[in-house]
DNA sequence: CTTCCACTTAACCAATTGGTTGACCTTCCT
DNA sequence: AGGAAGGTCAACCAATTGGTTAAGTGGAAG
């Protein structure tokens, strides 16, 4: 079970390891935005902004158009789908745990039902 | 909608951003795994493995038990759910992409079939 | 034409990253 | 007891990151 182009991933995970470019890209979700106005909710420079959005073009997240002095910026959300497919390998385990603990809490309410006969749920 | 602990989906995704980091990730799907064993396969000093193992802790995605000189790591799958709540956010709109995308693969598919009237996929 | 406006680029900065080497500490084996 | 195995820690290094300011480009508007 190799990893598919590696280097993708990087990119998209490292695009997504910083909180003002997930908040980019939750400002993306709702339409194209320009760069000062993905600037504007985190009171950094425009010069920092384009940064960002290089980072998020470099992992292919966003897709920029120029349209008079204004750059318009688009989500294009195919590699957020190859980071949920390195991810859904995963669900497996972060499930059987959820049900392990399901099963569990089941069990003691059960018992708790039944006059608890052994002794659990003390206190 | 507002993130849940923006702190932790970043040490998550950054953790993830590395590729060796990643395939820790999948040797210790496996199973528990010392520090040797994960250093092996990237022909890399105990002293970096170390470190990324550090990073993996960090992000709560490995958890250490020590057992004489020997180091255990095992899978603490539960933040990765956490990273795959993030992404799921975005599904709609990679596969929106997809079923646009089969429902004009399916159009033409139709058109060809009928001698293509409308001069589509020419040549 | 001139002046904003939206941005990019370049230079710089401090902090972090991913790697190394070397010294050290335990623990296991003989 | 002595040495090898498994790992940590500290120091160091080059490259990258996330941010800043300052200067420059080029379209829009008075």
């Amino acid at each position: 079970m190799i990893e598919e182009r590696p280097a993708a991933l990087d990119s998209v995970f490292h695009a997504l390891s910083d909180r003002t470019r997930r908040a980019m890209l939750r400002s993306l979700a709702a339409g194209e935005h320009n760069i000062g106005a993905l600037a504007a909710p985190h009171h950094m420079s425009f010069a920092a902004a384009s940064k960002h959005v290089k980072v998020l073009e470099k992992a292919g997240l966003v897709r920029r158009r120029v349209d008079g002095r204004a750059h318009l910026c688009r989500l294009e959300p195919q590699p957020l789908s190859a980071a949920d497919e390195w991810l859904r390998f995963y669900q497996r385990f972060w499930t059987e745990r959820l049900e392990l603990l399901d099963g569990l809490l089941r069990a003691e309410d059960q018992a708790a039902a039944h006059g608890q006969r052994r002794g659990r749920t003390k206190r």
